[in-house]
DNA sequence: CTAGACCCTGTACCTAGGTCGAGAGTCAAG
DNA sequence: CTTGACTCTCGACCTAGGTACAGGGTCTAG
């Protein structure tokens, strides 16, 4: 047991079709695996992990070449530390930022729920209304 | 002054172009606005604040479909607030998920900064390593 | 009353992110 | 040693979310 995955074992653990992933190696978020004698990907463990991630990374509004970017976030000869970092900061903001409108989004959603059960049924757009605190 | 806008003014107001306030008038996340008499749209202040909404829905991953369902969150004939709340409860939950995910990618390159900060430059991908706590 | 900027309705086209099919080779069970 | 499931490459196709004409009317400053 050697504990190799085949790009079909790959894409069932990870949730994701065989194409897809195929597709983001074309794309370079996944880097190109080492190969069996006859042709065939093979991969390890840490592969469903990237594409875990890249799924998670989707759904919260990054577009593959920002997903890219955050799983290149390492150091290497001509990237050093400070650049590395200056970058990894600027994704914290845009991420604080998103975590901020969706706190918005939240509140006032809870907002419409407690108009509700008040019997105000008259907004034109309550969520509207509810985001002007 | 009558305080209403044209297309034009409306896409500048909001940060967009005139085709796509006319694109999300097609795909009902506007309601088509009162005409001129030449058959000019003629919006009011509200519609800025809904393409406001739009454009940060977007940014946080959330679909056109799912944008007009929230904008669409309201008590109706045939929609009674049972179904509105159990709706906006789902729409909470998902939005709690989503901030979840984003404070463990936030704090994954906050360990990527310090580790930097140490000379710690060779994880095979620092951020997956850091995700993994 | 005319030039330039704006608006109208189509329809065609574009990018991102995938998905599908054809044609051919590989692997594992019986 | 064959049959069915899996994999390969490559190119065409698809959906979402827009953009860009084309061909025509409208508005306003000079």
């Amino acid at each position: 047991m050697e504990n190799t995955l085949s790009i079909g074992q790959l894409a069932a653990a990870a949730g994701i079709e065989v194409t897809a992933v195929r597709f983001y190696e074309r794309k370079g978020l996944l880097t190109a695996p080492p190969r069996r004698a006859s042709g065939y990907r093979s991969y390890d463990q840490a592969a469903v992990q990237r594409l875990h991630f890249i799924r998670q990374a989707k759904q919260l509004g990054f577009s593959l070449a920002e997903t890219a970017e955050l799983l290149e976030l390492r150091v290497r000869p001509g990237r050093t530390c400070s650049k590395v970092k200056g970058q990894a900061v600027q994704k914290i903001a845009d991420i604080e930022q998103k975590v901020k409108q969706l706190k918005r989004f939240e509140r006032a959603l809870r907002v419409l729920i407690a108009q509700c059960a008040q019997g105000k049924t008259d907004g034109e757009c309550p969520i509207l209304d509810a985001l002007e605190h």
